[in-house]
DNA sequence: TAAAAATACTCCATAGGTATTTTAT
DNA sequence: ATAAAATACCTATGGAGTATTTTTA
């Protein structure tokens, strides 16, 4: 069968995105005759009109439209095949953008990356702290190559690998009745003030679904910017919290009045992982990122 | 970005299949100096070896196969645009083969083409009937543009669409104590002989299931090639069986002494929809299509 | 009368061809 | 000696350019 070519379906798409022969023609660097023809073609091969010429631009008929959707993904399948041959050539090495939760960021990444410098000097990790959702977005989006996030995250295009379990402590004030109870259970949080980050961090969520708490209750809802906020505060006896196991690690409460103490119910944290876009030229390194990660865990 | 063109992936896949530069060469109707070319072209672009030359012809290195796989489904990925395109100028029309399971095909099917004949008289309608895996590999082989099949089935790569219930009535002798009782249930069938179709027929499975019955059971395994024969042999006084609906009202019972009856479960039946790729560029019709079949259900 | 797309034409880069050489068994 | 791939070189198609005309708000 006779196929396009994909510089014509980039000159299709280009118009789709400018609304104009002409602007389409400017950001691809050619002429607007050259988009003409090119476009006039296209619609010769497959036999059917995929633009309506205005006199005020162009828009798509609905072939059109059904067209660059199909060339949107060939043509970033394409880029997609090209990049992933050329780092074939050169595994973990060149820049690669790697995403991560905040609440995981300041605490894994420092052994991780030490660790990344010394075995695969010539790979630049470019890092980036920020919410899941928008870390996902930045994965479709090709703005990164990974994100570490935390697990189940279930999203189409976007393909995940657990790295392991992160336990949740409680945290509270050194005299704290808690900390001295013969036994801790998360339901014994029921009736304290449990300082919790603030909306959009997934820890928020986590915690409030592993002690099952309302996400709205009645006084005066505190919440914390940082995690190191967050044992501040507890400090200064607003309330007790939870903490990774993670974070307390990597020494958020030193220096704070605060004492850690582990629940007696089993599996109560959650669940990191590493998250790439499916078909990602750099789907391989991720996963061999998230190897080191899951060693250091 | 630089990209390759389409006419190189499509060598690049040719070489892959082919597993010489000259064979490649006559597949593709062009010399083998071109290919050497345009492969050295790729190979440069991409900056890294993707062809292992070798004496007795030429293999792929591990970014080639990786290239390839990618490469594949650009290439089906164009050639879907096109037909896309192409049929949108006319929908339903053309050539569309569309498969059916043999349990549904000779019921469904007659009142649905004859219709299909009046409204669509450009459509040309290829038919094959095959077991629903068999359909299933067929439509991911571009064999076929959509398939009738009984429902749930899941598969990658294949999405759906319900079109209706097909509730199973017994089918008994005329005389058989079930034919009066009071009440039918499904659980009334563990003491009887059921007589089912032969290993393969989703039909079977379904009844199976549908009447808690194990799927292998002791005595001898009666089975049957198909639904007429299957009302034979419960004429023949060898036991009782399971009818859909759909078969019976198309008369498949006509001529023999049985007698049908429902049961007084409530749906005991199976669910009938159409199959179709995803992406297929006939996707759209294979839906049109199966509006038409919901109407006749 | 402008702004946008189409048309007319010119040109050269390159895809593809032919003829030949190199390579490895 | 032979089969396969590479190289050298040539040709012609068509992608892209400039200049201009047509169209319509």
């Amino acid at each position: 069968m006779h196929l396009p070519t994909l510089r014509q379906l980039e000159f299709l798409c280009a118009i789709a995105n400018e609304g104009s022969f002409s602007k389409a023609a400017d950001s691809c660097h050619v002429t607007q005759p050259t988009l003409s023809s090119a476009i006039k073609e296209v619609e010769g091969l497959l036999g059917i009109q995929l633009i309506e010429r205005e006199s005020r631009g162009a828009s798509l008929t609905r072939a059109g439209e059904a067209a660059v959707e199909r060339a949107r993904t060939i043509l970033s399948d394409t880029a997609d095949l090209v990049s992933a041959a050329r780092q074939a050539g050169a595994p973990l090495s060149g820049p690669f953008r790697l995403g991560a939760i905040p609440t995981i960021a300041p605490f894994l990444l420092p052994r991780t990356l030490k660790q990344l410098r010394i075995s695969h000097a010539d790979l630049k990790l470019y890092l980036r702290e920020d919410q899941t959702d928008r870390l996902i977005d930045a994965l479709r989006a090709r703005k990164l190559d990974a994100a570490l996030i935390a697990l189940p995250w279930e999203a189409p295009g976007i393909e995940t690998m657990e790295l392991g379990e992160d336990e949740f402590l409680l945290v509270a004030p050194s005299d704290h009745a808690l900390i001295k109870s013969p036994s801790l259970k998360s339901t014994d949080l029921s009736n304290e003030d449990v300082l919790l980050l603030e909306d959009g961090h997934c820890l928020r969520d986590h915690a409030l679904s592993v002690c099952r708490l309302p996400s709205k209750r009645g006084g005066a809802d505190v919440t914390a910017t940082s995690l190191a906020t967050l044992v501040h505060m507890v400090a200064g006896g607003l309330g007790v919290s939870l903490l990774p196991k993670l974070a307390t690690e990597a020494g958020v409460t030193s220096g704070a009045d605060v004492k850690l103490r582990a629940f007696d119910n089993p599996l109560i944290g959650r669940r990191i992982g590493i998250a790439w876009r499916t078909g990602s030229p750099r789907a391989a390194e991720a996963q061999m990122i998230g190897e080191l990660v899951k060693a250091a865990l």
